[in-house]
DNA sequence: TTGTCCATGTAAACAGTTACATGATTGA
DNA sequence: TCAATCATGTAACTGTTTACATGGACAA
C-alpha cells in the first residue's frame, strides 16, 4: 500500500505527469520505492476517483494531451494523515541470507558470492553519498523545488530528513561492506590458496 | 521465487509436512524467509509435479493421512545450482523511509516514529543474539539436526555460515539502532523541552 | 466442552513484473 | 532516417495476503 503514498508524495513537491513518476522512480525517489508504469497509471486512475489527485490535460501539440496530476487538499491531508502513523516492518524476505545458510554444499560458490556482496554495496555507497553531497550542497533538484516555498526553519527540517534518508542507507551499505569483508578474511583462513 | 528454495532449503536438513514449513516460517526460518501455509501447500505440489521432492503419506491416526515431503537427488541438485549463483538484490521498497522524507509537514510525529524505529530493532537484536547464542552453544535443533550427518570439516562450515548471518543480522539491527538514536539526539536539540 | 494445536486444502483480493501496444517529438 | 525520449495505456502472469473451510487429537 506504500506505492500510492510515494505518488502523493512525488507530487506533494510538485505536480507531475505518470510519465515523470516513472521515471522518478527509476532514479532518484527509486531508493526508497520503485514501480513501473504499468503499476502507476492504474494508481493515478484510482487516486483521481478517490479525490486524492487532480488530473490536467496540457496539450503537448494541436492533437495530443499529456496528464499532469497535482495533490487535491484531500490527498494531502491523506499524505499527512500517513506520515504521521507508526513504521509498518514488512516481514523479512531475503534470498540471499537463504543462499547463504542454504550453501554449506556449495562452499566453493563462496567466494564470489561474498566478493558480489560487497561490491554491491560499495556501488550503492558511492551513488548514495553522491546524492546526499548534491543534497547538502543545495544542488539537488527535487530537494530544491520542496524546499523552496517553505519557511527557513522548515526547509531545514526537509534537509534534515533527506539527511537522514540518505545517512541511513549509506550506514546500511557501510554495514553489509564490513560483514562481507569480514567473511572473507574468514574464508582465506580456511582455504588460503585461492 | 525463493520460496521454492527456502522450501527445498528446509528439506535439505530433514523431511517435512507442510504444516512444519508452515510452523518454521513463523519462528526460526521466519528471520529469511517467511510463507502462510496458502502458499506452502501449493508449492508442495509443483515442487512435487517437477519432481524436486518427494512426498509420503504417514498415518496420524485409522483415517487421516499427514504428507511428509522429502528431497530428492533432483531437488537437492536444484538447490545446489541455486545457491551457487550470485545474489540477485531486489529493488529497494521501504515506506519507513518515504514516511520520513515526506513526514516534513508532519515533524510532531518524528519522536515516536524514530523511538519505535529503535525499540523495534531493539527487540529484533535481542532475539538474533538469542538465536546466535543458541547455534553457538550447540542448542539450537534445526542447526544440530543439519549439522549431524555431515564430516567435522563440513559441519564446520554449516555452522560459520549460520553465525555469518545472524551476525549479519545483528550488524543491521545495531545499525538501525545507532541511526535512530543520532537521529533522536539531533530531535532533542531542535525541540528540547518535549 | 472448550480451546489449542495439528493438519491440509481452496478462493478471492491485492501487489508487482513482464509483455503487448501505440504514437508523437527531438536531435544526430 | 534512425534512435532515444516523451507519453499513456492494457493484458497476462507471478507472488503474497486474507479469508473461507474442514476436521482430528489432546489437555484443562
Amino acid at each position: 500500500m506504500s506505492l500510492r503514498y510515494a505518488i502523493l508524495g512525488y507530487l506533494s513537491t510538485a505536480p507531475g505527469t505518470g510519465y515523470d513518476l516513472a521515471r522518478q522512480f527509476d532514479t532518484g525517489l527509486g531508493w526508497f520505492w520503485t514501480a513501473n508504469h504499468s503499476q502507476i497509471y492504474p494508481e493515478l486512475r484510482r487516486l483521481t476517483e478517490e479525490g486524492l489527485v487532480e488530473r490536467d490535460a496540457t496539450a503537448i501539440s494541436e492533437n495530443v494531451d499529456k496528464f499532469v496530476y497535482s495533490l487535491t487538499p484531500a490527498g494531502r491531508e491523506a499524505l499527512r494523515e500517513w506520515t504521521s502513523q507508526l513504521p509498518v516492518y514488512p516481514p523479512n524476505r531475503d534470498g540471499e541470507r537463504l543462499q547463504l545458510i542454504f550453501g554449506d554444499e556449495t562452499p566453493e560458490a563462496l567466494h564470489a558470492h561474498l566478493t558480489a556482496h560487497r561490491d554491491h554495496f560499495v556501488q550503492r555507497r558511492q551513488r548514495l553519498k553522491e546524492t546526499l553531497d548534491a543534497i547538502d550542497a543545495g544542488t539537488h533538484e527535487r530537494v530544491k523545488a520542496r524546499v523552496a516555498n517553505r519557511s527557513k526553519k522548515a526547509a531545514a527540517i526537509t534537509l534534515k530528513l533527506r539527511q537522514l534518508a540518505y545517512a541511513g542507507d549509506i550506514a546500511r551499505a557501510e554495514t553489509e561492506i564490513a560483514w562481507a569483508e569480514d567473511a572473507l578474511k574468514w574464508l582465506e583462513t580456511v582455504r588460503p590458496q585461492k
